[in-house]
DNA sequence: TTGACGACATACCGACTGGTCTGTATTGAT
DNA sequence: ATCAATACAGACCAGTCGGTATGTCGTCAA
């Protein structure tokens, strides 16, 4: 049983999946070519084709099969058993800060954010694939706030969803103006705010 | 002096910018197309690279001469002398809320918001063009919430700058979950959660 | 060994892109 | 009346786009 050679399906249809991640990241989904995506795989297309039924399918694989798990697993996850949503926000937030900075993420912004922005008008399965992650990230914000209500972290006459809902788009908002600023300083003020807007939450 | 007959520059330059708005909204700059823009305009290429120097200098016109003066219209003009910007702050949501809701505008999102998540890191010029509105609305909104400090209205100890931030991009994040999620819902319990923010700023 | 199928590579297609070029009608100044 | 300059119209261009058709090579079952 050979690991790999050459000819290994899986390992070709995730590159692919990798470069045009990438492309789409940095060009949007409109504005990403598909000649590119091949060269930044190293491979050709026909072997796109041979594994995706076209640019939308492959656009939506790379939703389904990088954007979300790597979303869940950066902020969904560490706040599945929360009970102090409060603190645990913050937490999470700032290293995300951290990593956006790190990784030149600050200028191409949030992936979801971007095809959200750009595609769900336009594609309705777009639209709806992308709001899966949104709900999702709302659901855990959500369910940690309820939690914490539970366990005498959060004021008891906080709304879990409408807190939730509002915390989800104010993140998504300060990443794309961050992004479109290219300031930090401006990324840590409106940190700040949020944050002041978190602890007002407190009992 | 004639006022106009078919052979008007100023018109014709200003339908093909009306047009491009509307191209530009609707598909995103880089999917927007020259030729359904001619189209919409109801003239040929002739005239839009006689006005302009292409399709970017044409975008920097919209954003210029259409998005800008009509954002501040909307959004700035009417906190210009406020001296009460939380309550100010949630008459002009409440009605930017309504128009959106009202002529569609939820489908197609926010117009700055739009074209600053696209071109923000494809074009500096774009960038800045677009940074230039979201700078006026924070010092906008800051200057709004200095007079409220001395006025009273608002609490002594928030700092405008950081507030002002925090507000715009509040506001930027829910224009966009608000246009992914097409749930009008959703855009109420943000716009409550937003207003229960404001509130705690009060004295 | 052979046949069949999966996994690509390559050449190619029509549609459409932004942009240019040339011609022409209109305008205002002289 | 004449003459430039302006304001377009419309044909046309090279290049790129997503997508397809066909061929080749490796792998595995029989």
């Amino acid at each position: 049983m050979k690991v790999t050679t050459n000819r290994s399906p899986e390992n070709t249809r995730q590159r692919i999946l990798d470069a045009a991640f990438d492309e789409f990241h940095k060009n949007g989904f409109q504005g990403g070519s598909l000649n590119r995506i091949v060269g930044g795989a190293g491979t050709t297309k026909g072997a796109v084709f041979h594994h995706f039924k076209g640019k939308k399918d492959l656009g939506y694989a790379v939703v389904r099969e990088i954007i979300h798990p790597h979303f869940n697993q950066q902020w969904s996850d560490p706040l599945a058993y929360s009970t102090d949503p409060i603190t645990d926000l913050k937490r999470i937030f700032r290293q995300g800060a951290k990593k956006k900075i790190a990784d030149g993420g600050l200028v191409h912004g949030c992936p979801v954010n971007n095809l959200a922005q750009e595609m769900s008008p336009l594609d309705e399965k777009f639209r709806k694939s992308l709001e899966k992650i949104y709900v999702a990230w709302r659901e855990t914000v959500a369910a940690a706030f309820a939690r914490g209500i539970k366990a005498g972290k959060v004021r008891k006459d906080v709304s879990p969803p409408k807190v939730a809902a509002f915390i989800v788009a104010a993140q998504a908002g300060m990443a794309g103006t961050a992004k479109n600023s290219q300031d930090e300083e401006l990324l840590l003020q409106m940190s700040h705010a949020l944050f002041d807007y978190l602890d007002s939450l407190k009992p």
